[in-house]
DNA sequence: ATTATCTATAGATCTATAGATAATGC
DNA sequence: ATTATCTATAGATCTATAGATAATGC
């Protein structure tokens, strides 16, 4: 009994389930959501593709637990971000390049027509960008120092973040992520 | 006879590869490069898949010429650029959302493994942060008022267009990516 | 001769369905 | 009974090659 007594049935699956939406997270990183067989996930997991179809029914349906998956990560309440959380959080992420390059994979595709990650993008930048604002208000108030609105400066703080992790992603000798975006804070928090 | 005496069979099989290429921007728009099929693109021009062959002997020589096409219209020799010149732009790019949305598409796979377009992209950056500094560094000296250095201002700014796009194409009624451009360009004009 | 285009087709995939078999858990 | 997994396979693609035919240009 390789799991365990305590283990009963639905939480192996559970298990199983996560394990699969782990291989669809590495293969989408390096093939893209279009690019991702089944068969390849499947694969990394033990399974034949038809087996990997008993946990996931179609192939958006992975897609959609690989989107859930990612919800989950920003669990932490909006409200109790801040700013210099915000630079440990990059510094955290140039040490996971593999995640950043799922996402950013996806982000990419996602702007094609009919793509089934078009509206969790959408949906989710729209509230990335409020989140942000509500981090620069409880920073800053009504105006940064520069005198943009939290409203104004939150499109560029998210911009920053995705835009400097393309540029890493492809040339991760020649960005210094973390500090670029150190420096881009810096420049927030100046005065006008 | 349909184009005149003046043109000669040369230019007429330049016109088409150039037809051609504009099809595979579009669909490339729509679909990304994986997704995008030659059957599609030679559809767009009244092809067959095999009759397009003939022009572009695989689907990478079609890509390769896609990229070529990108690279001409940053013609304008990197002296001569200037940063309000950078907003016109960004004014100009948000008036053609398909351009953006094919070479935002590519840009998202190019960070995946062996992707087709992945050194080109890298290779790009590279020279784009070049140039970026160089105009920064005509416009500021050494030093912006912020106190960066036009090398570190840079990635920033490289990264605030890209990541603005994929803001806008995703949402472009809540992104009003050119007045965030200029919001930037004067966060980076401010004294620290 | 060369160029442009087509039909036919090989060979590889890919997703999803159908249905069998084995293992697990009330 | 239900769950997990497999084999078999349908039906759609997709890229690329082979080779024919028609049109164009020295």
């Amino acid at each position: 009994m390789p799991y365990g007594d305590a283990m009963n049935a639905r939480v192996r699956s559970a298990e199983r389930r996560a394990e699969i939406v782990r291989a669809a997270l590495e293969v989408i990183a390096e093939r893209g959501y279009r690019g991702a067989s089944l068969a390849a996930v499947a694969e990394r997991v033990g399974l034949t593709q038809q087996g990997l179809l008993h946990y996931f029914p179609t192939k958006e349906a992975l897609l959609v637990a690989v989107l859930e998956e990612r919800d989950q990560w920003d669990a932490v309440p909006a409200t109790q971000w801040r700013v210099d959380l915000l630079a440990a959080l990059v510094e955290y992420n140039a040490m996971r390049p593999g995640i950043i390059q799922t996402f950013s994979a996806l982000l990419g595709e996602s702007v094609t027509e009919g793509h089934p990650a078009r509206e969790y993008f959408t949906d989710r930048y729209r509230r990335v960008r409020e989140n942000m604002a509500g981090v620069l208000r409880a920073e800053y108030g009504e105006r940064l120092p520069s005198g943009l609105t939290p409203e104004r400066a939150a499109p560029l703080l998210v911009a920053v973040m995705d835009g400097l992790q393309y540029q890493w992603l492809l040339d991760p000798e020649s960005v210094d992520m973390p500090g670029a975006f150190r420096d881009f804070l810096a420049l927030l928090g100046e005065r006008a």
